[in-house]
DNA sequence: TGCATGACAGACT
DNA sequence: AAGTCTGCCATGC
């Protein structure tokens, strides 16, 4: 395995790729929401690091993951800094000055989403 | 080994 | 109301 990722946290790292996968185009969440629903309300900044290391997995929508504002931290992360945006934008989802325009319309929680049923 | 740093969030002042 | 502090925990230096 190329990627720095322990055993003990593969776990962690894995839920947090399988709720991303499960985000619906054209709708998005926040770090805190994924951590919460995996039991560590507090662990945000590992939801963010396991963001970080999604790029080296196939189909992981990171772009559909922003902060708690619906504002999108990890645009740098990306190849290009446009390119978080643009794959909102097709899923149309508009962003402005890196706001998710309309935010709570196009929130998916996990907590609700996920437990219906 | 110790300290600083995050794609965060919530509590506190 | 807005700025600061703290919890979280893996990584890098």
């Amino acid at each position: 395995m190329p990627i720095s990722i322990n055993d003990k946290h593969r776990d962690f790292f894995d839920s947090v790729f399988e709720i991303v996968k499960l985000i619906p185009s054209g709708r998005v969440t926040s770090y805190g929401a994924i951590a919460k629903y995996l039991g560590s309300a507090r662990s945000s900044r590992m939801v963010g690091w396991a963001m970080n290391a999604s790029h080296k997995f196939p189909n992981i929508p990171a772009h559909r993951v922003v902060n708690r504002i619906g504002m999108l931290t990890g645009k740098f992360h990306f190849s290009s800094i446009t390119e978080m945006e643009e794959k909102l934008f097709d899923e149309g989802i508009k962003v402005e000055k890196d706001q998710i325009q309309d935010f709570t319309a196009h929130f998916w929680d996990p907590m609700i989403e996920l437990n219906i049923g």
